[in-house]
This record gives structure tokens, C-alpha cells and sequence, in this order.
DNA sequence: AATAAAACTACATGAGTATGTGGTGCGCAG
DNA sequence: CTGCGCACCACATACTCATGTAGTTTTATT
């Protein structure tokens, strides 16, 4: 079968572990539908070579000798923003993984992930996805998810998070109150509240707060 | 081989369509290491269960009868909050997605999944994991990804940065001033310039721009 | 029906904020 | 050295906000 390399996945892998880095690109030039380009040991070599501008995949380590792998993801995030960079690293420590993941990283694997777990994830990420290994992705997930739980102090009810929804837009409190139907006093009633419920003294706090906590969702307007 | 139902993974299942829902609960009770303790097709019913008390997971879909999905899994966040809820559904749009996963679900997957993937996505959630298929993991990873590059106006610098994260704090400008060795009036200067490049106008409007173009993390003091 | 709690209105005051105008010193390109 | 832009300081003014106190209406509980 000939290797036509338009139809396959083309692969860079920058990793300084010298059997780290032939391992898997023995295991995955063996695919029949990947095409590892060329591995390098450091993002300086790999962003200087021509390969980094052809592939479709970059699949890196998070320590490097000189620019480490969040700084390599920030910098092929804007010399190539469509290129998704895989991240796999020994470390799943919260530090790491979101550094890694507001860098621009679309998925992040540790670095014991068996040769088809691998595979999988190189071809999820091209495929538009973001593979992560289930541990990662809870970690990820847990974000989302509201403090709840600890009860801590009274919970915004369905007014004032409306209210706290505006004040984070900055409307002042008569433009608040003709969204809501309140006069200027009810919204400070209800502010007040939330003030004391958040345990804030000023609006930024709230709205730092409430957005830390996920009462409300920051608007991007 | 005799079933020991306490090393079983315990299912259960609450889907408002029969076919999918019987079709689910035979693919999985089919599985030696799985027990679909029960299937419902209301919230409501389940809840009511004893089964909702003795199950590992719970496979929800979104759109139900009565109390949705969504509302389903804030209300079993609070009764149960170990209790892995994974949500299958037709719908990939942000906002299902996203509010399923911020009310506390720690999956969500394609009603289209494989059988296969349907397995392996209860076992991951079983084993503290997160599944998602493939494009709704990018969706969510996309939230940690910094907006940048397109140059929305100017950038703020190393100065103005540090006085914003101030100002998420609530910190009157005179403490500012403290924190970072200026004057009062100094501090104006750069918050001047903070709200020209972000055209905001108010302090609570650039927090909440700030977090949501990531300039700066929500604190959780 | 009585009572309590919550939701809202009203008014007042001092503190903090947004914004404009203008001033000083400093580094740098012409 | 001269003009330019940047970082910073100063002062003034109108406005918004935080907070307290107090009264009224609505809603739920008993």
C-alpha cells in the first residue's frame, strides 16, 4: 500500500527522555494512517525546523531543557493557532494541567497511557476532540462544578442572582431596577443581602466572588 | 459465576423514550461487571426509588418529562453528592452542555455513542474519570483557552494587570496605592487606562471582563 | 385571624468612584 | 536640544455606592 502523506496524520513529538521520545515514534510511524515528521528534544530545535509549520499534531512533554512546554504551547498558540498540541507529562498536578490547558493545549495525557490509548488520542484530536486521560478530565470537570456542599453561609436565591448577573455588568442600581421592575431601593435591598450572604463589601468583591463560586457566568459581551 | 452484587458496578437509568431506554438497560445488564439496579423514565419516579440510594451511576438523559436533567442532577448533587451522574443526550449546544455540567454531572455524552463507548464511559466515571465524547470535551477545554490573539484593543500590561487583580479584591484605590507603591493618583492614571483598553466604565465591569478574558483568576479567597 | 418572616419602599449621610484638566520628570528619536 | 510620549502626581466635581434606620406590603405559618 503506498503512503499517500496528504491523507495521514503527521506527527511532531518534542520530548527531551531520549527512549521516551524513539519509543513513540516507533509505535506511532508504525500506524499505518500516522506519519511521525520528526521528534526533537526541545521546543527551541522543533519551532526552528520545517516540520513544525507541516504537521498536524504536536505531541509534547511539559519539562524541557530551556523553554518548557507551557511557554512551547503558549508560542505554537499564536505562530499556529489550528495546531493542536497534545501535552504528556508524568506531573497531573492542578498547576500543570491548567497552565498547560489555558496555554492553548487541546488535550493532556500522562505519560503512562498505554501505545493505543496514545494512538486513540492523536486521532482524537485531530478529529476536532481533546483527549485527556479520565483523571485529567474530572479534574477539568470538577471546575465547573459549584463549591455547593460545605453550605457555606446562605445561598443566592433566584432574585438576587439575577441581581448579581447585572452588577456584574456594571449597571447601576436605577438601571438594574428597570430590569427587574424594582425601584432603585428594592435593588439596594437585595444587594445589601447579597452582600451579606457573599460576605463582600463592594461590588467588584461580589461579582469576583460570585463568579469565583459560579453563581453567575462572566459575560463575554 | 455467581453475581456478587456488591462488586458490581449499579446502574440506573432514567430516559423518558422506552426503546432507549429498555435497549440501554439490556446492553448494559448484559455486562457481567454491571447491574442495572432499575430504569425510569421521570426523574420524579426515580427519586422516589430505593434503587437511587444503592446505585453507583446514574445515566440521565436531558429532556425528560417533568423535571429535567438538569434540574435532576442539582437536586441528586444535594442528596447524593458522590453519586456519578453521567447525562446522554441529542443535544451538544454550549449552553446544555454546560449547564449539565455545572449543576454537578461528571459526563456527558451523545445519545449516537457506541455501545462500546457506552461501556467504557460508565467504567471511567465508576473509576473517578470524567467521560465526554470527543467534541464535547473541546467545547470544554475551549473555556480554559485565553480568547487572545485577535487583539480585541490594546493589551494591558504587567502594571495594570497587577492593579486589576487589586480591584477584583474590592480594595479601595488608596489600597492599591499601598500594594503596588503608588499614589492615589497614580493608581487613577492606570485604572483610567485599564477602562479605555477594556471600554469598560465602571470597576465591577472590568472584573468581570478581566476573569472572562482570563487577564486575571477569580480569587477564591 | 394572628403573627412572623420576607420583600420592598423611603430617606439620609459619608465614603468611594469616574472623569476631566493640567502639571512634572524621564527616556528616546530626530 | 527639542519635541514626543509615557508614567506618575494633583486637584476638582458630579455621581454612584455602602450602610444605617425605619416604615409598608406581601406571603406563609399556625
Amino acid at each position: 500500500m503506498e503512503r499517500n502523506v496528504e491523507e495521514l496524520i503527521k506527527i511532531v513529538i518534542i520530548e527531551d527522555n531520549h527512549y521516551m521520545r524513539e519509543g513513540w515514534a516507533t509505535i506511532l510511524d508504525f500506524e499505518e494512517d500516522f506519519v511521525v515528521l520528526d521528534a526533537f528534544e526541545s521546543c527551541e530545535e522543533a519551532f526552528e525546523s520545517e516540520a513544525i509549520s507541516k504537521t498536524n499534531i504536536v505531541l509534547m512533554d511539559i519539562e524541557l531543557p530551556g523553554m518548557s512546554g507551557i511557554e512551547g504551547v503558549k508560542y505554537l498558540q499564536k505562530e499556529h493557532p489550528d495546531l493542536p498540541v497534545i501535552m504528556a507529562t508524568v506531573f497531573d498536578d492542578d498547576k500543570n494541567v491548567f497552565d498547560a490547558l489555558c496555554a492553548g493545549a487541546v488535550g493532556y495525557l500522562m505519560k503512562k497511557v498505554s501505545p493505543e490509548d496514545l494512538k486513540q488520542a492523536i486521532r482524537d484530536a485531530h478529529d476536532g476532540g481533546s483527549p485527556m486521560t479520565p483523571n485529567i478530565a474530572r479534574k477539568v470537570i470538577k471546575t465547573f462544578h459549584a463549591p455547593s456542599e460545605d453550605e457555606e453561609g446562605e445561598q443566592l436565591n433566584e432574585r438576587e442572582l439575577e441581581i448579581l448577573e447585572e452588577l456584574a455588568k456594571g449597571k447601576s442600581y436605577a438601571a438594574i431596577g428597570e430590569v427587574v421592575y424594582l425601584s432603585v431601593n428594592g435593588v439596594r435591598y437585595h444587594i445589601r443581602n447579597i452582600y451579606r450572604k457573599l460576605q463582600v463589601h463592594s461590588r467588584s468583591e461580589a461579582v469576583s466572588k460570585g463568579i469565583s463560586r459560579r453563581l453567575i457566568h462572566p459575560n463575554n459581551s
